[in-house]
DNA sequence: AAACAATTAGTACGTCTGTCCTGTTAGTTT
DNA sequence: AAACTAACAGGACAGACGTACTAATTGTTT
């Protein structure tokens, strides 16, 4: 049977790390320090300590997490995703850039991190797979499908900044390019 | 006639922001602080509270100075950007990803604090306006031209993640289908 | 029950941080 | 020459920081 007190630890384990993206929401991942996780997850210090021994290493972690969560959650859409996919494709966008816009943010900002670590290149690496996979559901020429990842990381990455605002209709018309 | 002093102190003040943005291309926007900026210039601590106040002031002023600097540089290379549009435009999106690779990140990660201050919306896509250019030098299908300017960042984030390394011929080609 | 291990809390230490304050130098104006 | 001011240097302060250490707590094994 499982260890009681190690489930725990797990679930404490995620707690931190949702609290970690939490604050990175809410602070940018320069507001990231031990206590203001604690203080986030309503823990003591110590406590995220013995979990992530340094910082870093809590980064790291909080980076790969939201990567698989992500990935998860893509993978969901890509399977419900068929009918109109230039549709379908604008409203996930949309739905990075509004409904989700603190954590898409946050996303950025980690995903930037994997720059300056080479450890980190695979977990950011995975990051975009699900967006390759959805790339390819919607054209099959491959090289309009990595282009099309592209241009949506930049299309993110642009309205995110405020640098352009994101407009539905423009963008399902970009869309059609890529057809 | 003019003050001695003060263009001195408009010297210094440039001094500062190289200094900065060498700092952010070694140690990130994290290892921004007084005293780091300070050193790299060879600057009392002082000099650098004097003339930026606030750390966030510092860095409001590297990213505007950024962009600047990018600004006038691209702006270069559009005039002489004629012949072959397709080529030239992989040989400088590789000048950004080799010879400045430092550099480009650092916009970047400036470039992503505009996400959180609305006050550096103006400069960031300020930083665009020259890419846009360019597009709109390659094709003259405005939504084509924005789609490049989208992969164009995209390619770039990407590539500095180390996700998807950087490849002369796979690019020209994923050209072709923007002209 | 007793020995043990995983986890948590509290705390303390040394370092680095932003920023302010005081004095000094050098250029300008009158 | 004297008053003035922009620019700079050095130092000091309180606060936040990462992290290590010790004890307490809780669950497991024997």
């Amino acid at each position: 049977m499982q260890d009681g007190r190690r489930v725990r630890g797990q679930l404490r384990r995620v707690e931190l790390l949702t609290a970690t993206l939490a604050v990175i929401e809410r602070a940018g991942v320069a507001g990231v320090s031990h206590r203001a996780v604690a203080a986030e997850a309503g823990v003591s210090v110590a406590s995220t300590t013995y979990h992530f021994a340094s910082l870093d290493e809590l980064l790291v972690a909080a980076l790969t997490w939201a990567a698989e969560d992500l990935a998860a959650e893509l993978h969901e859409r890509v399977n419900e995703m068929g009918a109109r996919p230039a549709d379908e494709l604008a409203r996930l966008i949309e739905h990075c850039l509004v409904y989700r816009r603190g954590r898409t943010l946050a996303e950025y900002e980690l995903y930037l991190m994997a720059a300056r670590r080479p450890a980190l290149r695979e977990a950011a690496a995975a990051w975009l797979e699900p967006l390759t996979q959805i790339a390819r559901n919607f054209t099959t020429d491959p090289q309009k499908a990595s282009l099309l990842v592209a241009a949506l990381d930049g299309i993110l990455l642009q309205s995110l900044i405020g640098a352009r605002p994101y407009n539905h209709n423009d963008f399902t018309a970009l869309l059609t390019h890529l057809r």
